[in-house]
DNA sequence: GCAAGGTC
């Protein structure tokens, strides 16, 4: 260790944080500038005093104990907390146990420090039990890194928090138990059946996502087109040509009957035009996913990339914590200070000038609804970069400045111009809008709309130059990429800001998702993991399970129930139904997975792709296809007044919108000229 | 080797 005040003598109190960047915000809050920062084993803390008390801040780097057991097989109800490093061979976890070991020998009191949340609890208080003593041992509960907030939760010390601590040892035990034996389970049945060992994982988080996704999947590949028919028309008026479709219609009929009608008339009548003001409000700052999903829609980036990005600015000092589901800039934020180093940067001078003209120096960000318990939104610190940031770090950090100023900027005002054209037989309304004040545009251009008005005006009569019936046919559902998967999590509320790019990633590692063309797609695996799971742990693929474990923890901390009977629960339940599993089950989801990985041979192979048939023919995917192909039959009938069997087929086999399953099923048909 | 959760 460093001499002199590095090493203070026994007695002092030591303040654990959550992580570096929070311990030295903690020193200077309560130290200020007689806050010694110092350094061992390459990790940072800081000695000062407060009212002549001698105190030690010194973080830890997120959990630093880990669940682990050394028992093979499964069921498997017993495990113990270790330090990260043995649980996970996380090397980084050994240097900040080593400080914090040194540092907790000579402590009189224990102060955890970490972000008030249930895992903040649980991270503080491992580092307690193990290296210091509980009975010695205190809370600082805030709600924000800020100075004050800090002084505050300082000066009102509560003892252990032992209901929060309860229910976040529950959430880890929980999550366990399930994840271990259920993951155990299915590679076990590969085992059993092919001898051979294969990774295979399921969770409380993963699997729900899986499943969402191979739902889709399945959707996309089972769809059949429909068509539908657009009368279009070519249009020439004063200020020039337009194109526009004036109606869609079910039936060929219908749509024909239509654009005659169109073209025997000649003409179109403009009978309105009017325009409609609307005030766009700027969003508010980012949160994580918001920030995933922009980076995504304009730079492709996946969202574990964009976190990664992110995650370097916050350890360069140029933004704040990125983990955060907060779209909320609290008013303790020194904002001036954020804009005055801003405006230094020289690509953000003149917008930072700008707004302080703009805004006269009120600065009132807008506020979104999405809230966080630790952290703010994502926000510029206003630190000007010291080294210059590569392609990627410079595009996050744009966005996240530029999100920044826009949020204490004015709506923009748009113009929404809509015309309505008289044909005679129908009556077209067509809009666009126009921006007429640039308002927070200015400071975040990638939201502002294209100018696209109709150039059409009032009492103007317009040539149907051409008009022509043309053949849409129905998309299938949009597919996946790994953004809107992360954004679906968020929605339904499974994983945590910090988790969920990492775990759509690991649905990846397991080969149960692949990308192609920047699109998620499940294998055969994967949709094999799924339906084991849907069958034999029901519970497991659901986002119910999340509610269950909130009300669970919501309990133990309301003093309702312990975390004991919580445990046990789940250990009987699991217990029941891995029994049974083992008995019935186990050899049947081996085959199932095995034959989706082809190292077992389908007994009876699907004629289209070689799965396991259902009935000696087809397999269940070529099956239900075939059920969808021939309600489509009778759809398509319906629509085009009359269409045979064959030329159906071809029609529906070269269209693009055809979903891959219904699309091998019409070839086979066509090839071999069976019946449905 | 397997979860989900922290953070580096
Ligand atoms: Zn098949």
């Amino acid at each position: 260790m460093v001499a002199g005040g590095c090493r203070p003598p026994r007695g002092y109190g030591l303040i654990i944080a959550e992580k570096p960047k929070a311990a030295a915000k903690i020193a200077e809050a309560l130290g200020g500038r007689y806050a010694r920062r110092c350094t061992a084993y390459g990790v940072p803390y800081w000695v000062l005093r407060v009212d002549g008390r001698l105190f030690v801040v010194a973080p830890a780097a997120g959990h630093l104990y880990g669940l682990y057991t050394d028992e093979r097989g499964f069921p498997v109800f017993t495990y113990r907390w270790v330090p990260l490093d043995v649980a996970e061979g996380a090397k980084h976890a050994r240097k900040f146990l080593a400080l914090l070991a040194t540092l907790c020998r000579d402590a009189s009191i224990y102060i955890n420090a970490c972000d008030y949340d249930v895992e903040g609890s649980v991270i503080g208080y491992m580092i307690i039990r193990n290296l210091g003593d509980v009975r010695r041992a205190y809370r600082m509960k805030f709600s924000a890194l800020t100075p004050t907030d800090i002084r505050r939760a300082f000066r009102r010390l509560e003892p252990l928090d032992w209901p929060m601590i309860e229910a976040g040892l529950a959430r880890h035990e929980l999550d366990w138990l399930w994840g271990i034996n259920v993951s155990r389970a299915l590679m076990e049945a590969v085992k059993l059946v092919t001898g051979k060992k294969v990774v295979l994982s399921a969770g409380r988080v993963q699997s729900p996502t899986l499943v969402e996704a191979a739902k889709r999947e399945a959707r996309r590949r089972l769809h059949v087109p429909y068509p539908r028919f657009n009368v279009q028309v070519w249009l020439a008026g004063r200020e020039g040509r337009l194109k526009l479709t004036i109606a869609s219609r079910e039936k060929l009929i219908e749509a024909k009957r239509i654009a005659d009608r169109v073209a025997a008339r000649g003409y179109a009548f403009v009978s309105s035009v009017a325009g409609r003001r609307e005030y766009v409000k700027p969003p508010p700052a980012f949160n994580l996913s918001d920030l995933q999903m922009e980076a995504a829609r304009l730079y492709g980036y996946s969202p574990a990339f964009t976190q990664e990005i992110a995650e370097q600015l916050y350890l360069d000092g140029l933004i704040s914590y990125p983990r955060t589901n907060s779209q909320k800039l609290p008013h303790t934020l020194d904002f001036r200070g954020i804009l005055e180093g801003l405006a230094s940067i020289p690509a953000y001078t003149q917008l930072v000038k700008r707004l302080l003209l703009e805004t006269r120096g009120v600065l009132r960000p807008v506020q979104g609804p999405k809230e966080d318990p630790a952290h703010p939104a994502i926000h510029p610190t206003g630190a000007v970069p010291r080294r210059k940031l590569n392609r990627a770090e410079e595009r996050i950090y744009d966005l996240i400045v530029r999100r920044f100023l826009a949020a204490f900027s004015k709506p923009a005002v748009v113009e929404r111009v809509t015309a309505t054209l008289d044909f005679g037989v129908v009556r077209v309304n067509v809009s666009g809008t126009r921006v007429l004040e640039e308002g927070w545009y200015v400071y975040y251009p990638f939201s502002r709309p294209k100018d696209d008005i109709p150039r059409v005006s009032r009492g103007e009569r317009l040539r149907v130059e051409r008009v022509v019936v043309e053949t849409v046919y129905t998309e299938p559902p949009e597919a996946y990429t790994k953004a809107k998967l992360v954004r679906w999590m968020e929605e339904v509320g499974i994983g945590t800001e910090a988790t969920r790019a990492r775990i759509v990633e690991t649905l990846f590692d397991r080969g149960y998702l692949r990308l192609s063309g920047g699109y998620v797609t499940v294998t055969d695996l994967g949709f094999a993991v799924a339906e084991v799971l849907e069958k034999f742990f029901p519970k497991l693929t659901s986002v119910a399970m999340t509610r269950e474990f909130e009300r669970l923890l919501e309990d133990i901390r309301r003093g309702i129930r312990r975390r004991a009977e919580v445990v046990e629960e789940a250990k009987r339940v699991l217990s029941l139904l891995l029994e049974d599993y083992k008995k019935r089950a186990m050899r049947d989801a081996g085959l199932m997975l095995a034959k989706s990985l082809r190292l077992v041979e389908a007994e009876r192979p699907c004629v289209i792709c070689g799965r396991e048939s259902v009935d000696g023919r087809l397999c269940r995917f070529h099956l239900e296809a075939l059920e969808a192909l021939k309600r489509g039959f009778v759809e398509w009938r319906r629509r085009l007044g009359g269409i045979g069997w064959e030329e159906y087929l071809e029609r529906v086999a070269s269209l693009r919108e055809t979903g891959m399953w219904v699309r091998d099923v019409a070839k086979y048909l066509l090839e071999t000229g069976l019946a449905p």
